[in-house]
DNA sequence: TTAGGGTTAG
């Protein structure tokens, strides 16, 4: 005997998997519906929801029934609304029920507003209020909701002051409101004026608290809770994890096992998290074996948190086998992987995952990017980049632009910066602190000081890395006086400079020859690190006081590092002190056997003394230690595009082209009286190993140059990574000359200005 | 059906 239809129905809505659910229909659809059938699916897509049935069930499901009622459409809602379907899903549903003359329920109202997005809910509020369900208090409860969650809290206010007999719900969802948006004040004053509370009320204090990394207040709550429930502590645990309390979300764990609290896979996932923040594999391990004694079955979150773990904790290996273990990846899973793989820089396995993954998301490409940038790898994170803009499924976010903006910045790549800034504008990117802050970057790294500037005067809040990026980019082209008064400013808000903020200034007091000022940062520095060392020494030895120096050095707590030492020798060569040059090269040698920079430097210094035999004896050594020569590049921007030029490089496509314009310069060179022919004369480098030392930087640079100059109406930017020669310098004059533009160069970290032969900085050499 | 806690990217 067949199941009669009542029975049936019963057992779809109380179905526990997908395949009983399937099994049922198939039964279902041996009977006469007799009508029953809209009803029939009304049921099933409801538990279709609840069940995450996959899209392509669900919807012919949905689609199947001749005319679908408004429990159908509610249900169909709902699943929408759980599988984070686009908001236009839900108003094409919409729109069929006024199409058949179906009115939705209340009931649908909260899953159509919970997708809701820009001005959106303003038209679906209106709509709801022409329907009558404006009183309705789930309705009511979810359009105060969709307002807060966009931040229009006055909007949510306003609806919650109208509100004849409130529930502790609406006062909940004004309290998260408030506490979504960082308004602490309010939400405690929401929070005390509530006529009762629940434990909901309290939780939400107590997260609220953590997210502003108020962590003593949310303690102070949580203990002052007349009950708790796992969500709290779980609360609590997270407020911890977010706030970088690791040991003390561990300590809290063990008063919740004390407790008797039974934790749930959130609470693991917590757990997992602190130990993988503190990066403490024996701790990592202990809690793996804790959870395995207990038998615990741990869920996909669980399991991606270990993953996460273990690459934290620079076990790739094992985190790879949980990995390879999962039964069911989501995408988390698989960009937990990427990105471990990525941080320790096995860019290869990372990006093997990626190209094999089976669903790719936003956070699956930012990591690839963010991986590429991380290890050095600007280019191809842009290119990455210009593939994911061209894919229909995905759309760049914060993260992304963060990622981009700042390579384009390590590649001093203006053009492309400029049309990213425009895609940001576009694509209607909002920015934060973070993405205000890589703009800072990118502007400094290009030379474009006024537009940092105008970047941080923009912004609407300032944090620390804001002040150090301009300030660091001040140091960098020479803006001594700005960089002093930047960071008065930021200890005037409250902000207390760190490591970094005074590196920068030291760097900037060094470039500007503002050496008393420096000494007074200096000794105002509580434990200088031997970073800071590294500046003073740069800043004594750029102000010729090299025996100041080398006493500084001497006096030092802490051995110093080769950045020390190569401070001194530059300082060496600009002064000529061959004594005290070659000491330091000599410790350099020891510490950075592989660094040619260093035997250049000091081979330049014995060249501008003529002591030819020992620029001799220098080339020697680097041949005996096997010294590759310099493998440094330059890169010049011209129409949107990077060019990576080396020495003897003809590889590029317009090399030709380039060749020509280098020997009419070569020409106009010669005319101008220099002799210098070796610098242009490309072709001979390879062969002619004397120009190796002091010819390839010229080269290099030159070939850029010229590529410039084929490029009429191009802005010109040259940037370059090692220092310049003196050889360089003369090129980059005449060019500038000859050329009647500007020359942005980048020197040692630090932009020059040429115009008509002249450079604007007058300390260049 | 509404309100509180979780994993990935800078």
């Amino acid at each position: 005997m067949s199941p009669s239809f009542p029975a049936l129905l019963s057992a779809a809505s109380r179905a526990r998997t997908l395949r009983q659910l399937k099994q049922l229909h198939g039964k279902a659809l041996h009977h006469a519906f007799h009508g029953r059938l809209n009803h029939w699916v009304a049921v099933l897509v409801a538990r279709c929801a609840r069940l995450r049935a996959p899209l392509s069930y669900a919807r012919p499901l949905f689609d199947s029934a001749p005319r679908p009622n408004a429990h159908a459409f509610t249900s169909m809602l709902k699943y929408y609304s759980q599988v984070g379907a686009a908001h236009g899903e839900a108003l094409a549903l919409l729109s069929r029920m006024r199409d058949l003359g179906v009115p939705p329920d209340a009931f649908a109202f909260p899953f159509l507003v919970k997708n809701c997005s820009g001005g959106s809910v303003g038209s679906m509020h209106a709509h709801v209020m022409k329907l009558g369900h404006g009183a309705d208090q789930y309705v009511r409860n979810a359009i105060m909701d969709a307002y807060a969650r966009q931040g229009r809290m006055e909007v949510s206010r306003k609806l919650f002051d109208e509100i004849s007999e409130t529930t502790v719900v609406d006062w909940n969802t004004m309290v998260s409101g408030y506490w979504k948006w960082g308004q602490e004040a309010e939400a405690r004053r929401m929070f005390d004026a509530m006529p009762e509370r629940n434990i909901i009320s309290w939780t939400a204090m107590v997260s609220g608290y953590s997210k502003v990394g108020e962590v003593g207040k949310a303690r102070r709550t949580f203990d002052s809770m007349p009950e708790r429930s796992v969500v709290s502590w779980n609360a609590m645990l997270s407020g911890y994890v977010q706030n970088g309390l690791a040991e003390e979300a561990l300590k809290l764990f063990a008063q919740m096992m004390d407790a008797g609290v039974r934790p749930d896979e959130t609470t693991w996932v917590t757990v997992v998290s602190a130990c993988s923040s503190k990066g403490d594999l024996a701790l990592a391990e202990s809690l793996v074996g804790f959870l395995e004694e207990r038998g615990m079955k741990l869920n996909c979150f669980v399991k991606t948190a270990m993953v996460d773990m273990y690459a934290k904790c620079g076990n790739l290996a094992r985190a790879r086998q949980i990995f390879g273990e999962m039964g069911n990846r989501n995408s988390v899973s698989w960009n937990a992987m990427i990105s471990g793989y990525a941080r320790v820089g096995n860019l290869a396995a990372s990006r093997e995952l990626f190209d094999t993954m089976p669903e790719r998301n936003v956070v699956s490409w930012n990591s690839m990017i963010s991986g590429y940038v991380q290890n050095g790898k600007w280019t191809t994170a842009i290119e990455l980049f210009k593939s994911m803009s061209r894919m229909k499924d995905v759309r760049a976010d914060e993260v992304t632009m963060v990622s981009i903006i700042s390579a384009c910045g390590h590649l001093g790549a203006l053009e492309t910066g400029r049309w990213v800034v425009d895609f940001v504008a576009q694509n209607k990117i909002e920015l934060s602190i973070s993405g205000y802050n890589a703009l800072i970057f990118m502007y400094s790294r290009c030379g474009c000081m006024e537009d940092a500037e105008r970047i941080f005067q923009e912004m609407p809040a300032r944090d620390i890395i804001s002040y150090n990026s301009l300030i660091t980019g001040f140091a960098t082209h020479g803006h001594g006086i700005e960089a002093l008064e930047l960071m008065k400013k930021m200890m005037e808000e409250g902000i207390e400079p760190d490591r970094i903020t005074f590196i920068g200034v030291l760097t900037a007091c060094s470039h500007a020859g503002l050496a008393a000022e420096g000494r007074e940062v200096f000794g105002s520095i509580e434990n200088p690190t031997v970073d800071h060392y590294a500046c003073m020494v740069d800043l004594l030895g750029r102000a010729g006081q090299l025996d100041a120096a080398k006493k500084l050095m001497d006096d030092m707590p802490m051995e110093p590092h080769a950045g020390v030492y190569g401070a001194l020798l530059n300082a060496c060569r600009i002064h000529r002190r061959h004594d005290l040059g070659e000491h330091a090269a000599g410790k350099l040698f020891m510490l950075e056997p592989e660094n040619a920079g260093n035997y250049v430097l000091l081979a330049n210094i014995y060249a501008s003394a003529g002591r030819w035999d020992d620029v001799e004896n220098i080339r020697q050594m680097m041949r005996e230690r096997g010294v590759n020569k310099m493998t440094g590049y330059s890169w010049v921007e011209s129409g949107g595009q990077v060019h990576h030029f080396m020495a003897g490089d003809q590889s590029h496509p317009r090399i030709k082209d380039i060749y020509k314009v280098l020997e009419e310069y070569g020409r106009k060179m010669r005319g101008l009286g220099y002799s210098a022919d070796k610098s242009w004369s490309l072709r001979d480098v390879e062969e002619e190993e004397k120009e190796e030392m002091v010819g390839t930087h010229s080269e290099k640079l030159a070939i850029g140059f010229a590529l410039l100059v084929t490029e009429p109406g191009t802005v010109v930017r040259v940037v370059k990574n090692l220092r310049i020669c003196g050889d360089c310098h003369v090129a980059i004059k005449l060019i500038s000359q000859l050329s009647g533009r500007e020359l942005l160069v980048r020197d040692n970290n630090r932009f020059h200005c040429f115009r008509d032969g002249e450079c604007s900085c007058q300390d260049f050499w």
